[in-house]
DNA sequence: CGCAGGATTGATTGCATTCAACGACCGTGG
DNA sequence: CCACGGTCGTTGAATGCAATCAATCCTGCG
């Protein structure tokens, strides 16, 4: 990131203090795009809300008007089946537009929901849209965007059908960690808040809650995981992604700094 | 082959016949073409190849030069863990591109193999990049059929996750009958010859084989199935949907005719 | 015929679920 | 300040669904 302008200066937008600063550099971590492309995105009409938890951002069956991007917090993905058990699908991490779904097709198959306390850009979606279609480097990140997250399904097809309970956290918390990463945040193995609660764990891996409870509480006995409250750290980083079976090829990340290290 | 000029009109690929015309109209399902757009891909340089079952069209890890296209028999995608417990992830039927993946990301995140004996069409990876970034509805009919795996995928977590064995093979089963039905075969309701073993939906659900077994049993026995052979039918297509919690809107299609009427 | 891959069946085991209760923490309001 | 209620986390006991282990059967085929 911070590809100095070419030509002249043009800092009257902060690129750091701007909400789509990191929307900008998550897409320019896949796709080069040129200064034009990155005002054009930091211009994108949008409107800033405050969420809360536990607030839909899309539901199954909407026809979004708006593509939200995160600026703050944490969001999740989930569907419901006909008796009412719920599959978390995905998670989201600041900088990510959580609906380019919904603007190149018309009718939700699945909630979207904040995860923790945080802040969305609303984009209207014709403006996105327009965006993508007139800007090939932006559709092309849009595009290797659409792809990373979908090789994140399968893993997660993967995760849930053929590890066991153990891995599949251990996992599970591998991803977590890679993707506050790479966002910019700490490395993997000093740790980070988990905006998850016990039962959100359980809805993500396809477990009830007092499993993932004792299986947090095995993982601690080993040695893999240290809790305090909500934060979590891994004092054997290395060990802990054997156990989960953790390689992180699926992510696509292409940061040559700490590509295979972790 | 066939590498024509696209300058002057050429009827002397007969639409229906050609190996593309299968992709052709599948894009088309997604995003309207115009007649250069259909014919640039109707003449898309490509090698067909004649493959038997179990053959590997991408292998994790690769960096593939070409992108199959599925002209017969079917295909599947695969995912393995460190101890060897295997993950199918999705199936593809003819006509579908295996690999669009591998246009824009560089290595493979897991493998692609036919199920049963058929034929791919190998194109360049430089030719089909090309023409979805040159044209425009091209590069759009490929996000949204990306879009629409991705949604498949997530239903298949929630499948996985969420449902018991008895649902998740029921809801298995339609999936592949709408998703042959969109291709032009038969009505759901009319069966159709499973090209899976046991073994190998036992893969696609996360199951054990020798459970597959028995809950096909009990699915006959309960009047939802009729087998013979691999030949499967459904004397009972409404209620085999409801006991598969199967709800098409994850598959987004849009034919007006049949939607919502199975 | 005999072989190999797939399907079927039975017996047993075990991982994760379910049911139920209790405990810890936190914000709120009297 | 503390009592209270609610959410989340923890623990125990019993149950159950699917896995595992182990044969046997069937069928197409060389």
């Amino acid at each position: 990131m911070l590809c100095a302008p070419p030509d002249y200066a043009e800092s009257h937008v902060a690129d750091t203090d701007h909400p789509f600063a990191g929307l900008v550099s998550r897409l320019e971590a896949n796709q080069t795009l040129s200064r034009e492309d990155r005002e054009a995105l930091l211009h994108l009409p949008n409107k800033l809300r405050q969420l809360d938890p536990g607030t839909y951002i899309v539901r199954e069956g909407d026809r979004p008007r708006a593509c939200g991007v995160l600026i703050s917090g944490f969001a999740y993905r989930q569907k419901v089946t006909g008796d009412g058990a719920r599959q978390i699908i995905g998670l989201h991490v600041p900088g990510e537009a959580l609906d380019f779904q919904n603007l190149f097709l018309e009718v939700s198959d699945h909630n979207v929901q904040m995860l923790t306390r945080g802040e969305i850009a609303e984009v209207p979606i014709e403006a996105f849209q327009k965006i993508a279609l007139e800007r090939p480097n932006v559709g092309r990140a849009i595009l290797v965007t659409t792809l990373v997250e979908a090789s994140v399904f399968r893993e997660w097809v993967l995760n849930i059908g053929r590890r066991d309970s153990r891995s599949r956290l251990a996992h599970l918390l591998c991803e977590f960690a890679l993707r506050l990463e790479a966002g910019g945040a700490a490395r993997p193995d000093h740790g980070y808040e988990l905006p998850m609660t016990q039962e959100q764990l359980a809805d993500a891996t396809g477990l009830t809650p007092v499993h993932v409870n004792r299986v947090l509480k095995m993982l601690e006995a080993e040695g893999l995981i240290v809790r305090n409250r909500r934060h979590i750290s891994f004092p054997d980083w290395h060990r802990l992604r054997d156990v989960g079976d953790f390689n992180q090829r699926y992510l696509h990340v292409r940061d040559r700094a700490t590509n295979g290290v972790f």
